[in-house]
RNA sequence: GCGGGAGUAGCUCAGUUGGUAGAGCGUCAGCCUUCCAAGCUGAAUGUCGCCGGUUCGAACCCGGUCUCCCGCUCCA
């Protein structure tokens, strides 16, 4: 554990040190779990990003791409149940520390109201084997109504009060109804307070003619409220997939751990537009192929893992994670959900536009069933970066820092590098480089002596160097060293661009997932 | 939000009982070097997280505040 922690921490700082991730907003000390991508890692995100659409959208002809705004309606909020789901009334017990969501308490407090009821419920049916006793009947019968008549009186003045956003009242019901902490069994209790998960923000210049909006705190809505225009305009027959990338917001109690969870986010989501029946057998079609897609990259079979929910949130009928061994141990990095047809239902349902298919093999129209696959962007980001970077023990004593990316992900897939920086060589070197940038983003560095040079390329992820040394000056030969195992092999120039093609073609690393 | 820990150069950290800041690495310029960091010379860099208080004097003591890390809570 000790060991995972350090490494965390080495991860953040090798982040910062070699310009991919800096706090945002740092010179005025920094916003709390913001981050800005610096030079390279705004390349590396920028290859995730690319790597996914290309397997998502380029590689199936059943799958076309989106941008939609970020801004939207705020009634499709309401429709997909994120202005109640995202709404939490929340409590702190002042001696455990603990916090709770009031409405949980209260609603716990009822369950064993309703346990109570059981036990009367069958107490008396035991009485009725022996011998029927006519007033303990009525006794029992008496306490049950009374139990039920208390548990719907709570219930309904709990909800009156989240309702108008009472929330005095709601703290004043768990004092009356003495509620106290499980942990601590304290009735000491803060003030009840209102936590929305949605930024809110206005539409319109003056504050009286402004509409009230939310930042999207997922993308997937986007999709849902397009559904329509993109089947038609596409000509798109079931099953077909919506795809989309881009930043969703979420006022997260607590965020931490990094780029992990922050507030601000980027998704990479598909939405799967499917028949109704057909989704469970989609739902595990995307779940092995997402996880292919993971496994393509080389981190390690191991260090991935299915996570099916048992709890499912509103709009699901199946959902799984895919979780990846993150330095702070397994963590979400993707989910598959089988959504059913809830969104594009309550869509229906709130706009009052038809969100139907014709299914001409089945001769019959219908709102389609999804299966949706979203993929944390940034958290795929701490997952290839954290896997790569280590420090590996040295021939001959010493270690080296070595950020280990997969070669189609580096940010600099190339650095060239003159041995000396006379006799010539830096001339040749520069022609090199000036052939290669068309293609990739390449380095130039003649700072220092060559084996310092090589560090620096493994510390930035480059995975290959090519070294312009005399010999060069006679054969017209380089030398490309492979960043993983430091080995060299001498090629011709004009084979340089060859070599490459060959080890950074994404069809070699999409082909067979 | 609560509790615990922390904030000194780009990084890792030192800074003795309060006397006004240092090392190593890195960076930059140059030299030397024909292949795996730490050879030579020189240079730059900090209002010691921020604000306030105590004091003749604060990186150090006190209060507040911001940020980061860990644990809870919330969320996927």
């Amino acid at each position: 554990m000790t060991n995972q922690l350090d490494h965390f921490k080495k991860t953040i700082s090798h982040a910062k040190e070699y310009g991919f991730v800096f706090s945002s907003s740092e010179i005025y000390d920094g916003l709390n779990a913001i981050y800005d991508y610096g030079q390279n890692g705004a390349i590396l995100k920028n290859n995730i990003r690319e790597y996914w659409w290309k397997s998502m959208v380029q590689l199936h002809e059943n799958i076309v791409g989106l941008d939609s705004a970020i801004f939207m309606h705020p009634t499709i909020w309401k429709a997909s149940g994120h202005v109640d789901a995202f709404n939490d009334p929340l409590i702190d017990n002042k001696d455990s520390k603990r916090r709770y969501r009031a409405d949980v308490l209260v609603e716990e407090y009822v369950a064993k109201i309703e346990l109570k009821i059981e036990k009367e419920i069958k107490k008396g049916s035991k009485r009725f084997g022996e011998e029927f006793n006519k007033e303990k009947f009525i006794e029992t019968n008496t306490r049950i109504n009374e139990y039920k008549q208390k548990a719907s009186l709570i219930l309904n003045r709990l909800n009156k009060s989240l309702e108008n956003e009472d929330l005095s009242d709601v703290k004043c019901l768990i004092e009356e109804l003495e509620i106290a902490c499980p942990e601590s069994g304290s009735r000491n209790w803060t003030d009840v307070k209102q936590f929305n998960l949605m930024f809110g923000t206005k539409l319109g210049a003056s504050s009286e003619s402004s509409t009230d909006l939310y930042l999207r705190p997922e993308t997937a809505q986007g999709i849902f409220v397009n559904f329509l225009n993109v089947q038609k305009s596409g000509r798109m027959k079931l099953p077909f997939g919506i795809a989309q990338t881009g930043k969703a917001f979420r006022n997260e109690i607590v965020a931490r751990q990094f780029i992990f969870r922050m507030r601000e986010f980027e998704q990479m989501e598909m939405q799967f537009f499917i028949p109704p029946g057909d989704q469970k057998k989609w739902y595990e079609m995307w779940k092995r192929t997402r996880l292919n897609w993971h496994l393509s990259l080389g981190m390690g079979k191991e260090n991935y893992r299915f996570h099916d929910h048992e709890k499912l949130a509103h709009y699901a009928d199946a959902a799984s994670d895919i979780e990846f061994k993150f330095p702070f141990g397994f963590k979400e990095l993707e989910g598959i959900h089988s959504r059913t047809n809830f969104d594009l239902a309550k869509h229906e349902e709130f706009s009052g536009k038809k969100l139907k298919f014709f299914d001409t093999e089945r001769n019959e129209s219908y709102i389609p069933y999804v299966v949706e696959t979203s993929i944390g962007l940034d958290r795929m980001f701490l997952a290839v970066f954290s896997w790569a970077l280590r420090e590996e023990p040295i021939e001959g004593g010493g270690t080296r820092t070595l950020l280990k990316l997969p070669a189609i992900l580096a940010p600099t897939k190339v650095a060239v590098l003159p041995l000396l920086k006379k006799d010539g060589l830096p001339e040749i070197a520069r022609e090199i480089l000036k052939d290669l940038k068309w293609k990739y983003i390449v380095s130039y560095d003649e700072k220092d002596a060559v084996g310092r040079r090589y560090r620096r390329q493994d510390a930035l992820g480059t995975p290959y160097c090519i070294t312009v040394d005399h010999q060069s000056l006679e054969d017209k030969t380089v030398t490309i060293r492979d960043r993983d195992t430091m080995s060299q092999e001498r090629i011709l120039l004009k084979n340089i661009s060859g070599f490459l093609e060959q080890k950074l073609n994404v069809k070699d690393w999409l082909e067979n997932i």
